[in-house]
RNA sequence: GGGGACGUGGUGCAGCCUGGUUAGCACGCCGGUCUGUCAAACCGGUGGUCGCGGGUUCAAAUCCCGUCGUCCCCGCCA
């Protein structure tokens, strides 16, 4: 090693010590006579002193901020009035005698740590990595990592690898496709996720099996998607939901305690999707921020606002809820700001009412005000709280357009309440949901979840009633990952791909080696996906999973370090057998 | 596919709504003073065809259209 300690870790007890250090020049103070220089690396910044007796003096001259260095010297403890209480490292100095400049720096477009848009901090990445937030959350992520392997070893767990060149399968996302040269005009497909291998790894007898997968989906980008993405992914056989609860329970802990020493509940609460979206308008409820909805179709059966009663009269729902204490804030104009809001979801606005000196006030006072009077009693509303409300046909729509608003006013006006940690476990899935574009039935989870069985032949003329094995685990309102108990049983999943309209052929040709392995022995089996993204920026409190990946996309899909994604030269697509035609 | 925000010296921002001097501020960078600084301070200086293209106008950073890039959201994401 080019040296004999790390800029983190010398204290008074090494004063005295001759030492050798290294890392980058994060500040340079030149008083004239004295120079301190700040030396900075993985494990933390120890100030280095020159002096005009010293021999390194001529040498510090040359150096620019982020030259690497290496910097030999003895540890000096510093004058009591000089120690930095705000570094672990602040109470001594290294007087430095001997300099070696490694590798100079231009003068970079930012400086590590310095604020910068995010396409430069994409493009020199490596800057912002040095020094800065990304590199305390790549830690992060390999303590979440490191711990999940453990506990997952501890509990008899194997991690299998599975292939990244695979077949593209009809069901779920838009597929990564790589061309195969040996087979032209055929493409393997990158994995949406380890599914199958992972069932099949059951039927193979593994029993228990875990894997750190990369994922690839080529779906459009948000903040908590990339077009990679890293799963804790997992199956286990002889299972019941019970035990898959259990020991993802178990291993959650295991890493907030470890990582962050957070203590979580012993057992997460369940709320059945049904009341996840009643309560909270969401399949990811973040339950930080209370305000939970309100069914409050009874109050307008009778009422003389025909908006309201011709919606609730052709059996739709009117639902609310109490935002407490907001009446001073809330305005006519917030109203048409929320209305336009739920518009995006499909809602037709809503309508609110506040308790404002024990008078309610709303631009709707006067088409609504006995409703109003009903409802703040019924709901036991207290002074300065405002009720938001909306009408409409569809239970889902409506719950997903309010609970999209109760998140917004959450987040803008509630900030407070957006700590600590709400996890969750949502169960009872609808099984199926009707995709009005391909008009037909869809898998909600998977087209492998086992189906509630007695449901399936009860509900099979209604299938949309049918409920599945599968859950979520939701932490802070972001799915952090799910899964089902899984069909072990050819005849229970070629029913299903008949339900949702595959027919024999097409389920034959794309997932016939399942529905053979099926027949040699299947045990029965369960298993769940966490996102590691998603779970590492919800301990690191970041918004972004960008902030947690190495080299994230931009939300176009582009790396603006390589430049990728990019053309490719003739030659290339010519052994591939492809032909490009670009639309001009 | 749709909606919104942003793009101005190396960096972060102001100016734009209401067109009109030399495009302003902070940080950085360069030079100087300075032997206890720690976001060093102080003095002086450097640096911008206002993302790109077109249009309106006597005149465009500013108004209009298009385009590219980044971010957020809807759709999409089994």
């Amino acid at each position: 090693m080019l040296r004999t300690h790390t800029c983190g870790e010398l204290r008074l007890s090494d004063v005295g010590k001759r030492v050798v250090l290294t890392g980058w020049v994060s500040r340079i103070r030149d008083l004239g006579g004295i120079r301190f220089l700040v030396l900075r690396d993985r494990y933390g910044e120890t100030q280095l002193v020159v002096t005009p007796e010293s021999s390194a003096y001529e040498k510090a001259e040359e150096l620019g901020r982020e030259y690497v260095i290496k910097a030999s010297g003895e540890v000096k403890s510093r004058p009591q009035d000089t120690i930095n209480p705000k570094i672990p490292t602040g109470e001594i100095e290294v007087y430095v005698d001997e300099m070696e400049i490694l590798s100079p720096s231009k003068m970079p477009p930012f400086y590590p740590g310095e604020e910068a848009k995010d396409d430069l901090r994409l493009k020199y990445r490596y800057l912002d990595i040095r020094g800065g937030k990304v590199l305390k959350n790549l830690e992060l992520r390999h303590r979440v990592t490191k711990s999940t392997r453990e506990y997952l070893d501890s509990q008899n767990f194997l991690e299998v690898e599975t292939p990244y060149l695979t077949k593209s399968t009809p069901e779920g996302a838009r597929d990564f496709l790589v061309p195969s040269r040996l087979k032209k005009g055929n493409f393997y497909a990158l994995p949406q996720s380890p599914q199958l291998f992972k069932q099949i790894l059951m039927v193979s007898g593994v029993d228990r099996y875990y894997q750190i997968a990369r994922c690839f989906r080529d779906e459009d980008l948000r903040a908590d998607r990339q077009p990679e993405f890293t799963q804790i992914d997992i199956e286990m056989s002889f299972v019941e939901r019970e035990d898959i609860l259990n020991l993802v329970e178990g291993m959650i802990k295991k890493v907030f305690k470890e990582v962050v020493d957070v203590d979580l509940p012993e057992k997460f609460d369940r709320l059945s999707y049904e009341d996840a979206m009643n309560l909270y308008g969401s399949d990811k409820p973040d339950r930080r921020f209370g305000m939970e909805m309100k069914d409050l179709t009874e109050f307008f059966k009778n009422s003389s606002f025909k908006i309201a009663r011709s919606v609730v009269d052709n059996g739709g729902f009117a639902k609310g809820f109490v935002i407490p204490n907001f009446s001073e804030r809330m305005s006519r104009r917030l109203g048409d700001e929320f209305s336009n809001f739920v518009r995006e979801f499909g809602l037709g606005g809503i309508v609110w009412f506040s308790l404002k000196g024990g008078e309610i006030t709303s631009p709707t006072k006067k088409y609504l005000e006995k409703e109003y009077i009903d409802i703040s009693r019924s709901l036991d509303m207290k002074e300065g709280d405002v009720i938001v409300m909306a009408f409409h046909r569809d239970w889902e729509e409506l719950c997903t357009g309010l609970g999209a608003l109760r998140i917004k006013i959450g987040q803008e006006y509630f900030k407070h309440l957006e700590k600590g940690f709400d996890v969750l476990w949502v169960v009872d899935f609808p099984f199926l949901e009707w995709d009005d574009d391909e008009n037909r039935w869809v898998a909600r989870h998977h087209p492998f979840t086992m189906p509630v069985l007695e449901e399936l032949e009860k509900f099979k003329n209604d299938p949309g009633k049918i409920k599945a094995l599968a859950y979520d685990i939701i932490i802070n309102g972001y799915e952090v990952g799910g899964g089902s108990i899984r069909i072990h049983n050819r005849e229970i999943q070629e029913k299903v791909f008949d339900l949702i309209g595959l027919t024999k052929e097409e389920s034959i040709e794309k997932f016939g080696f399942l529905l053979e392995a099926f027949e040699y022995g299947a045990p029965p089996h369960g298993g769940i996906a966490l996102g590691l993204d998603r779970l590492v920026a919800i301990i690191a409190g970041e918004k972004s999973i960008r902030d947690v990946i190495a080299f994230p996309k931009t939300a176009s899909g582009t790396c603006q370090l390589t430049g990728a994604p990019s053309k490719v030269s003739e030659k290339q697509l010519k052994e591939l057998g492809i032909r490009v035609e670009v639309k001009e």
